[in-house]
DNA sequence: TTATTTTTTTAGCCTAATCTAAAAATATTC
DNA sequence: GAATATTTTTAGATTAGGCTAAAAAAATAA
């Protein structure tokens, strides 16, 4: 009755994710995607079918019930969240930020997932002060540049 | 060889809270932080002597190597850099707030880091977009607020 | 339709991280 | 300094999440 693990989150949020991709999901699009093997992509199916988030008949698709669907959206919001924020405001590449958003998307709560959008929303809207962030990262890099210039 | 669990990098960074706080750290303090039993603070404990990153003779003190505090070090500033961000930028409460920075402080790169620190200091240093910021925010509640008053 | 290939499942093993219960060492109190 | 209390360690069990090897089912090709 406790939380679900993050593990069990990521296999959730990854049978949306193939679903949206290839219209169903199959055992070996998630070993592929979250990279394990079939076989532990078995199990973890068993056990998301047992807290009833899946449906899943022996060598057929795998699909998420309401439940399942619920909690696999919040924890993709929660990834094109992070991922938007870090890519666009702080300027992170993009194959890095994948993987550290995938990381926190486990750990976030609606709150703070909202105030994370809002506060790329309001960069988006208002370039001028995206310019200023931009400006005042620049000269900090500089900063650090000078200083401390060769070996003592 | 691989990386340190992050439950692992947990124990490093409680050993460094503990050390600032009270000098020496014990397995007692430890296990009341990271809010495990003693027995589970002994074989991590372990572990982490035989990579190289903590000293402990039995029934003694726990310290950090070099390489150990290096890392706690690292674990730590993330952590702040965070809770910082979460509480100050986007207005978290505080208790949830720290929560949140735990499980995030494992995933977030150097250069992210950096990234996120120099983006509260932006609003700190520039209180007219703080506020710009705040305004945003309280517009896009009121939104929300109206729209779909009752049960339709 | 039979043979081959692919996919899924089962069975069994492994490691990390936790726990409880009890033994051993250390610290405290009388 | 002996008795008691606290802390740490050992021993052994459990659970989650991963693996490999091999069996079973399904899909594809001949």
């Amino acid at each position: 009755m406790g939380e679900l693990s993050s593990k069990l989150e990521d296999y959730l949020e990854a049978i949306l994710v193939v679903q949206q991709e290839k219209k169903v999901a199959r055992v070996k699009d998630l070993a592929e995607i979250l990279m394990v093997r079939p076989p532990t992509v078995n199990s973890a199916i068993k056990k998301l079918e047992r807290l009833g988030l899946v449906e899943h008949q022996n060598y057929g698709y795998i699909s998420l019930t309401p439940k399942g669907e619920e909690i696999a959206r919040c924890v993709y919001e929660r990834h094109k969240t992070l991922l938007d924020f870090l890519v666009r405001v702080l300027g992170v590449d993009p194959k890095k930020a994948l993987a550290q958003a995938c990381g926190m998307e486990h750990s976030i709560n609606e709150f703070t997932r909202k105030k994370i959008q809002a506060l790329s929303e309001f960069f988006a809207c208002k370039p001028e002060i995206l310019k200023l962030w931009h400006q005042f990262c620049d000269e900090r890099k500089k900063e650090n540049n000078s200083g401390g210039g060769g070996k003592s």
